[in-house]
DNA sequence: GACAAATTAGACCGATTGGTATATTTTTGT
DNA sequence: ACAAAAATATACCAATCGGTCTAATTTGTC
């Protein structure tokens, strides 16, 4: 019972990056043969539910690596300012360097699955809340540790910091300028500052 | 010559709201026949060019009545400040009661198009450009009648407000509630007043 | 109200969609 | 090395895709 599993992974690997550009509706399962190099039986012998199942595990690998990527850069770093860089420095290189081409699988999946798939549309939305959570749990070690000043909400700066992050995402690929990243890098920065002690 | 424009804009009505939702490649050319009611002929007869040129129309449908909505708002009010909280207010509604039925065109659009469809791509960004450049002048207005401070940088404000509103739509429509929206509307309102002299 | 022109209905097209069933090949455990 | 089991290729399916064409209908003009 292995190869079965690394065929999986494969198949998802191969189709993370096109369903993360093309979306759901958009990518075809002749995509997925095509960028895999298997044919029908391969793909669907693997996965039984067929293209649901393969969009559903495809988020969870997305979205898994690009925690696994935040997470490696933040915990080089030892105080919780340092932390709150990294994950800014992170995210400042985003926009060209995603963790899977096609960009924020938060942004990519949450529009077209809202209408279409209210079981992936919770996961998304689980996603997003999962890295909200992190990141004000960053702000509250950081108050804990008396890094920052006590009279900080840790989940208000963490909602603000992902509706920054996001919309500097979306504008930053639509306008093909880092500039709104940038920009919402660059305010986050001095926020984390402002709470310094 | 008046009954075919008046069909065509009875389907770009009709589709609108469908694309806004499930997007390109999501809805089909059955999806416009059921919403109109229309057959084959009369959609194709009165769009030569096909799904595209419906799409793009029905972009340029929707970002027309959400930016007519948005000047509706300001141009209710005279000074600079009380333009800026119209504008404000009329976002802090916009989640649950967006112009057009699936909610922002720019989110909805700039994520299929991206890859797919250069001059759609380039019809959104020019869009969200426009939207920002009317904040920009807003808040210069307010410098040149001496309502804001004269060290206020009218681009910066609107880069930032596109940001913390778009990022806000994505996130309250995917966590289907309107917090993220009301930080946004909050910290955007206290940036205003802390331009105020 | 007749007639030409514009508009729309509806049949038809090949290509592609997601999915299934079966035959063949590869792995696997012994 | 060999048989059983697992995995994959291939042929096939009905349904739907976007699009074309022609016939019928509606519209505007005189």
């Amino acid at each position: 019972m292995g190869k079965a599993e690394e065929t999986r992974r494969f198949i998802i690997e191969k189709t993370a990056p096109i369903l993360n550009k093309k979306g759901i509706a958009g990518t075809s399962i002749s995509d997925i043969i095509k960028a895999t190099g298997l044919q029908k039986g391969g793909i669907y012998g693997n996965f039984k539910k067929g293209k649901i199942e393969i969009v559903h595990e495809v988020f969870d690998y997305i979205s898994t690596k690009l925690y696994a990527g935040v997470s490696e850069s933040v915990m080089q770093h030892q105080k919780a300012p340092d932390r709150l860089f990294a994950l800014l420095s992170f995210y400042s290189k985003y926009v060209y360097n995603p963790t899977v081409e096609g960009g924020c699988p938060i942004i990519n999946f949450s529009t077209e699955v809202d209408d279409t798939d209210p079981v992936l549309q919770e996961k998304v939305a689980n996603f997003a809340k999962k890295v909200e959570r992190a990141v004000a749990r960053l702000v509250q070690a950081g108050i804990d540790s008396g890094e920052f000043r006590k009279d900080v909400n840790p989940e208000e700066f963490a909602t603000r910091f992902m509706i920054m992050i996001e919309g500097a995402i979306m504008l930053s690929k639509l306008q093909r300028t880092n500039k709104p990243m940038n920009l919402s890098v660059k305010t986050l920065k001095n926020e984390v500052k402002s709470l310094m002690i």
